[in-house]
RNA sequence: GGCGAUGUAGCUCAGGCGGUUAGAGCGAGGGUUUCAUAAGCCCUAGGUCGUUGGUUCGAGUCCAACCAUCGCCA
């Protein structure tokens, strides 16, 4: 038994939970659910970040306090999840007491280690913005946004000293390979580390005359710490860091799941701040792409944000995640629209998946009194389902841990093909016919229902609901509350002769493509 | 402008330690079957492996340049 602590980034309170928010904390869920079926120890996290101009911008425009705003937000991402059916051991948000705690413990830590000093800079600032503005921001001198000339201003803030820890991390990224996966961030993470890369110490602090929504710096009253070092700690503070027990041995197992856009944070301020609290880092940095939809980027003009409530109510919660995990490649970016998800659920869901579903039962009911029928000696074809459910079992196994489960799930319906296939060349519905092959007739439908077992308890983690109905169905309704993945799945004999089956309804109707209006 | 990634059948992607006829799934076409959700099963895809040049007996597979897309940085 080993320790998994998931995380997924906590959101941003400005927009509302879409398919990108969604996709991160399904994967979080399914590994959660992997792994707790695989018999490890689970705590699984998410939550809500509050803090910053945006919110308090966004809040004030509102006339709205801005806790009113976050709560109101917060609230919606806590309630959206639970309705999805997605849980967690702890959802943290940063106006949490002891969230607040736990960033004012490390940054008494690394203050007094001297790794934080204050410095007074110059930079050219706008007053429509309320911030320094960098090159990108400008055009022709003039501010991109409000079209006046930024004034030169000076300002003192605190710093992180983080480049002092480059070398350090730089070595930790050469000798674990997969520590930052998949590869091609972990290429980009030792980019951003090299001396030309331009990466400097980090800014963490806004004076209070111009950001007050934030956690006040321990050691300066007049200033609140700004957005990472306040953000990233919430994966400590979930897990009780630094005064709960238990803490320990769960950030010793972290797995952190975030999207590219947040991978300089996650994969240099984070080590870099941990190294200088002294604490271990995490296990692994797993990164993931984009969603586009419709071939497009995600934005709130475009008004297409893909919300997973509309997408549950439409098409099934299963289904949509089903889709989410099976289209994308762990790392890559991904193109969501509703006819590939349509394409997704006829083909697989629907064809394979719950069509076997459909005959093994139908004939059960009809050629074994709608029990799982006693088998007569296996024969090859029966030895080459077996094998197949062992060979799914194991992949999955090794696809979970390098975390493609799209991988994992082409494996599971391998077998879901291979038992398709295995009742064709048996055809129990003529062999029925020929009372002398009676015994034929019930070694198949019980292979076929042993098959259904082990595809239910591998399908679990995916597709949770849809899983727990095939095992119900099949007379398994158990078998989930004492398996261990992945041996459970590949062992053969589970299903005991004489339970009783049920027929049920289409687990995954066909949809029809619609014509037009959406 | 610098760094990096990607570019393989209509679509989504595998392969990429160089070596027999370049693979899978989906979609499409044909066949077969009827237990089943007009599902399953069987057969069929002849794609200059982005372009051009190089290394090699031999290159999607190595090297260079270029083009396209994307990301990071400036």
């Amino acid at each position: 038994m080993s320790a998994w602590s998931i995380t997924t980034p906590i959101y941003y309170v400005n927009a509302e939970p879409h398919i990108g928010h969604t996709y991160t904390t399904v994967v979080a869920d399914t590994l959660a659910r992997y792994h707790r079926l695989a018999g490890d120890d689970v705590f699984c996290v998410t939550g809500t970040d509050e803090h910053g101009d945006k919110i308090a911008e966004v809040a004030a425009a509102a006339g709205e306090d801005p806790r009113v705003f976050a709560d109101r937000i917060s609230n919606l991402f806590r309630s959206t999840w639970q309705e999805l059916g997605l849980s967690f051991d702890r959802f943290i948000r940063t106006t949490d007491p002891d969230h607040v705690r736990a960033v004012q413990h490390v940054l008494e830590l690394v203050h007094a280690k001297g790794d934080i000093d204050f410095r007074e800079y110059r930079g050219l600032y706008c007053v429509g913005c309320e911030r320094f503005l960098t090159e990108r921001d400008m055009v022709d001198g003039l501010c991109r946004d409000h079209e006046r000339a930024p004034e030169e201003r000076t300002e003192s803030n605190y710093f992180f000293r983080m480049t002092r820890y480059f070398d350090a991390l730089g070595e930790k990224i050469e000798r674990e390979p997969d520590w930052i996966r998949p590869a091609r961030y972990r290429n980009e993470v030792l980019a951003m580390l090299r001396e030309d890369s331009g990466l400097e110490d980090l800014c963490i602090s806004r004076p209070k005359t111009r950001l007050d929504w934030g956690i006040e710096l321990p050691f300066d009253p007049d200033y609140v710490c700004y957005v990472w070092f306040d953000a990233l700690i919430n994966y400590l503070a979930a897990l009780g860091y630094p005064d709960q027990p238990g803490w320990e041995a769960r950030w010793g197992g972290v797995e952190h799941l975030i999207a590219k856009d947040i991978l300089k944070p996650h994969g240099v301020f984070w080590p870099c701040m941990l190294m200088a609290a002294d604490l271990p880092l995490y296990q692994h940095l797993n990164v993931h792409g984009y969603w586009n939809v419709d071939d497009r980027k995600i934005s709130k003009s475009l008004g297409n944000m893909v919300s997973p409530l509309k997408m549950r109510d439409k098409y099934g919660f299963d289904a949509f995640r089903y889709f989410l995990l099976r289209d994308m490649s762990f790392g890559l970016d991904s193109s969501f629209s509703e006819e590939a998800l349509v394409t997704r659920i006829n083909a697989d869901l629907a064809n394979n998946l719950g069509n076997l579903v459909s005959r093994t039962l139908n004939m059960t009911a009809r050629f074994a009194d709608g029990v799982v029928p006693e088998p007569d000696a296996a024969g090859p074809l029966e030895a080459g389902v077996e094998a197949a459910a062992r060979e799914a079992a194991r992949e999955v196994a090794t696809r979970m841990r390098e975390l493609e489960m799209h991988r994992a799930l082409e494996a599971i319906f391998r077998l879901v093909d291979a038992t398709n296939k295995y009742l064709d060349e048996r055809a129990p519905w003529k062999a029925a016919k020929e009372p002398e092959r009676a015994g034929e007739v019930r070694t198949t439908l019980h292979t076929c229902c042993q098959a259904l077992r082990s595809i239910g308890l591998l399908l679990s983690p995916f597709v949770p609901d849809t899983a727990a109905e095939i095992l119900d169905r099949v007379g398994a309704t158990d078998a989930l509350a004492s398996a261990r993945l992945p041996d459970d799945a590949e062992r053969w004999g589970a299903v005991s002769p004489g339970t009783p089956t049920r027929k049920g309804d289409a687990l995954f109707p066909r949809i029809e493509l619609e014509t037009g209006d959406a």
